[in-house]
RNA sequence: GCCGGAAUGGCGGAAUUGGUAUACGCGCACGACUCAAAAUCGUGUUCCUUUUAGGAUUGAGGGUUCAAGUCCCUCUUCCGGCACCA
């Protein structure tokens, strides 16, 4: 009698898996299909991963040990995200060089991975930081100046006090750094620029030819902000050479302007600003100013303001309407200027009410009487707007007015995004450098490509400065070199790339992770394609996944990749929560740590058993620790059977039972792989060794079918558990892996049932059980129904007035 | 406020898409083994009652149906995302 010790067989069968290499993909393997499977790739941070991060990634095994087993051809692979502010700042903190921080993050991170006998194809492994890398990094940033979508823009950015380092709109949650959590300020500064906004159509309609769950398909969308609408000039009173534009869904509207409010950044505030109000002006730019992005959010959407002194002509009515300039409005969406219509806009109405300004219905509700002490929001009948627009719909007004307005030559249709364009310089050292030269006679030039990477220089001191200067500028002979055009001294651009420049395209380098004279070779980017199904966390929805599409469709208009889109199908796992139900964090010491879990004796399998099965993979999910004292059961269990078994003669008998037990188990794995429902695939398997453990007591393995029972099941345990697997396979005889053995199929004749449990309902409600020879027809089960004491207690001197049969399953009388 | 998702035993969760609600696991109870405990094995475990039986039950209320966790309407709560976006 053996023990099952996990500590034994998973370090000898996972150094086993290395030396043969079993999960090497294969480029241009034309036998077989092939299949990519992506899990993200993780940021090697100090604190190494948790449970929770073991999700994804055993998730990810599970499916590609199964799609192996199938007989794909499967990329599975793995790598470092390295670059970026969480390293950098673990340096300092640490004091140690980013470098070393990466190298010990990255080690223990792959010994993390190395413990769970994650099935990784290693040898197309790679960091972003490695030269070798970040030389397509900036090769490929150059494709996007050469074609005027890398520009450079002074403008205010959400910058990190704490970072010291300026941001994009992405990474800002609710007014706070993500990666630190410090509240973000605005500073302006010359930053560079990708314009994601020009794809914002194309990553709205790619989503209709990848297959995304709609919570994150809709995500990106609400993110993309996509409006229909009209931009309208204002004339001003007093000068006429100026004009005043604002953007409008709503045109039907616009004889309910009854004044105009602008963005206190709005470069024509100080133009039209009267002398009797400048000082009042002043004064409010000034408060407004020195307000966070955060405290500007979250006063209570208050409707503060000041009057300009200035007037505008609303072109509709040509009444002459206040401009007021109010906090309310966002510089940075639309025009940053309005035309206020307070009696059908809550946020108008508000700030009307505040400063006493006229409010004007044009709209009537199609039903029921107007409410004029709150603004009408919804459509209804046009009033007040002149004879030729009276009576009309709102939404005929709508066109028959924006219309109006175009001939006029008044209006312009326009569509609006909440996306901006990305902001892509980071004032700090840990990055990618970008590939730019500044030469006084030619402005920004690209570095020649035969002279990339270039590279990072190794430095003392990499502290971020406070004057929003990267740390890169201080080293002056990494700095000063000349121009690749005129060959005069010239400066190189001293800001880095954020960290999800990398990120963005690394997917690619796999299909070919050593090429040195391109970012992949295109033969091979043909043969692999896009990426089958990529598993990540709903964090990075409108982060790296909007990024990193973005980027692939800018390479496939540049005839660099052959696909129109990255990720073919997306997965988003849920977090795996604190046992206590809040979020796992090293601050609050509730981290639950993989190598802790399997040095404690339960092992690498029975870990990834209880994360899989714990819930719906989709699904936020507190830990918990019990769970894995089952799956550890589970798996004892079947390695005692086998021992028993192993133990026993060779059995004779014949027992149909065991063919329909591992078929029944066959058919529910297969079906519930496919659908990526782990959880049940899982009960499939314990419910069928509780079924075989029956079945032994009973014949103690004097059938013959035994072997081949249990050979199947571990199989079918093998790419949840593969060393418990692979272990118990080889005890079972056999020479060769079974993490390529065939997938095992099911056959229908082994799951019919000889007899059928018929539940009969009266009424509706369930009123007794016939265990019948299955396919009975309606009038034979009507007629065992009748003739059961039970059930004729029940219908005693009653009519029958209906029968509903479902065959094999049900009977409803009703009397 | 808007857009998604969810609510099922003491707990995590099943339910072939309208057909026997509570699979599987945890926990708990009892029993076996043991001097004892742990481990292991076996049995039971939705709740209520007047317990050879009956009744109720999938967040609440209504509806459709022979039949509803599943479909429709109204509402509550929770989670995620967006949010002064014109």
């Amino acid at each position: 009698m053996s023990r099952y010790n996990p500590k034994e067989i998973e370090p000898k069968w996972q150094a086993a898996w290395a030396k043969s290499g079993i999960s090497k993909a294969v480029d241009f393997d034309a036998k077989r299909e092939k299949y990519v499977m992506l899990t993200e790739f993780p940021y090697p941070s100090g604190s190494g991963m948790h449970i929770g991060h073991m999700r994804e990634y055993t998730l990810g095994d599970i499916m590609a040990r199964q799609k192996r087993m199938l007989g794909y051809n499967v990329l599975f692979p793995m790598a470092y995200d390295a670059f970026g502010l969480p390293t950098e700042n673990y340096a300092i903190k640490n004091h140690i060089s980013p470098q070393q921080a990466t190298e010990e993050a990255v080690a223990n991170f792959q010994s993390q991975l190395e413990s769970m006998g994650f099935s990784y194809d290693w040898s197309r492994s790679f960091k972003t930081t490695d030269p070798d890398y970040y030389k397509w990094t900036q090769w490929l940033f150059l494709r996007f100046f050469k074609a005027g979508l890398a520009y450079q823009a002074e403008i205010a950015v959400n910058w990190c006090p704490f970072c010291k380092t300026g941001l994009s709109n992405e990474e800002v949650i609710n007014g706070r750094h993500e990666r630190c959590d410090t509240v973000v300020t605005k500073k302006l500064i010359k930053q560079w620029m990708l314009r994601i906004t020009d794809y914002a159509d194309r990553l709205i309609k790619g989503l209709e030819m990848v297959d995304y769950p709609s919570r994150i398909a809709d995500q990106q969308i609400s993110w993309i902000g996509k409006s229909q609408g009209a931009e309208v000039s204002f004339e001003l009173e007093d000068q006429k050479d100026l004009s005043l534009k604002v953007f409008t869904t709503r045109p039907d509207t616009i004889y309910g302007a009854t004044f105009m409010v602008l963005a206190p950044e709005h470069p024509l505030v100080e133009q039209i600003t009267t002398e009797e109000m400048k000082a009042a002006v002043k004064n409010y730019l000034e408060t407004t100013a020195t307000k966070s992005e955060l405290e500007r959010q979250s006063a209570d959407k208050n409707k503060s303001g000041v009057f300009s002194g200035a007037y505008a002509l609303n072109p509709a009515t040509k009444e002459k309407i206040p401009i007021w300039i109010g906090e309310y409005i966002l510089m940075g969406y639309g025009t940053g200027a309005i035309m206020a219509v307070p009696g059908h806009d809550e946020r108008d109405f508000e700030f009307a009410q505040e400063h006493n300004l006229p409010v004007k219905y044009v709209i009537q509700p199609a039903k029921g009487e107007l409410d004029t002490s709150i603004p009408f929001i919804g459509e209804g009948t046009i009033i007040n707007s002149g004879s030729q627009y009276n009576g009309l719909s709102s939404s005929d007004a709508r066109e028959k007015i924006t219309a109006d307005l175009i001939k006029s030559k008044q209006a312009n249709e326009r569509v609006n995004y909440r996306l901006h364009d990305w902001i892509f310089s980071r004032q700090r050292y840990w990055g990618e450098p970008i590939p730019i030269i500044h030469c006084p006679k030619h402005g920004a030039v690209a570095v020649n490509d035969s002279d990339l990477p270039v590279l990072l220089p190794e430095v003392k001191n990499y502290q971020p400065t406070a004057d929003g200067q990267s740390p890169l500028a201080e080293i002056s002979d990494w700095v000063n070199t000349t121009c690749p055009t005129c060959g005069l001294p010239a400066r190189r651009e001293t800001d880095t790339m954020p960290n999800w420049a990398g990120s963005s395209w690394y997917y690619l380098r796999y299909f070919d992770p050593h090429n040195s004279s391109a970012f992949a070779d295109p033969e091979k980017l043909k043969y692999w394609g896009s990426v089958d199904l990529y598993l990540g966390g709903m964090e990075h929805t409108t982060l790296h996944l909007l990024y990193s599409r973005f980027w692939h469709q800018f390479f496939f208009d540049q005839g660099l990749v052959p696909t129109p889109e990255p990720y073919l199908a997306r997965r988003g796992q849920g977090i795996v929560l604190a046992a206590d139900g809040t979020k796992m964090s090293k601050s609050k010491g509730n981290v639950v740590d993989p190598k802790e879990v399997i040095d404690s004796g339960y092992g690498a399998d029975a870990l990834r058993l209880a994360i899989t099965f714990l819930a719906p993979y989709d699904q936020t999910t507190p830990w918990s620790p019990e769970t894995l004292g089952g799956t550890y059961r589970f798996l004892q269990r079947f390695w005692t059977l086998v021992d028993q078994y192993l133990a026993s003669a060779p059995g004779t008998n014949g027992n149909p039972e065991l063919k329909k037990i591992i078929n029944r188990v066959a058919k529910q794995v297969s079906q519930d792989l496919e659908q990526m429902s782990f959880n049940t695939a899982i009960a499939a398997m314990m419910e069928g060794l509780n079924a075989l453990y029956k079945l032994k007591a009973e014949d103690h393995f004097k059938a013959k079918d035994w072997q081949w029972a249990l050979e199947t099941f571990t199989k079918l345990l093998s790419p949840f558990a593969p060393h418990i697997s692979e272990e118990i396979w080889q005890r079972l005889g056999n020479q060769h892996t079974v993490l390529l053995e065939k997938w095992p199929g099911y056959e229908e004749r082994w799951l019919k049932q000889d007899t059928a449990t018929i539940a009969v309902q009266i009424n509706g409600k369930l009123r007794g059980e016939l265990s019948l020879a299955i396919n009975k027809n309606q009038d034979e089960v009507v007629e065992a129904a009748l003739s059961d004491p039970k059930i004729q207690a029940y219908l005693m001197g009653r009519e029958l007035k209906r029968i509903i049969y479902i065959p094999n399953k049900l009977l409803s009388l009703v009397v």
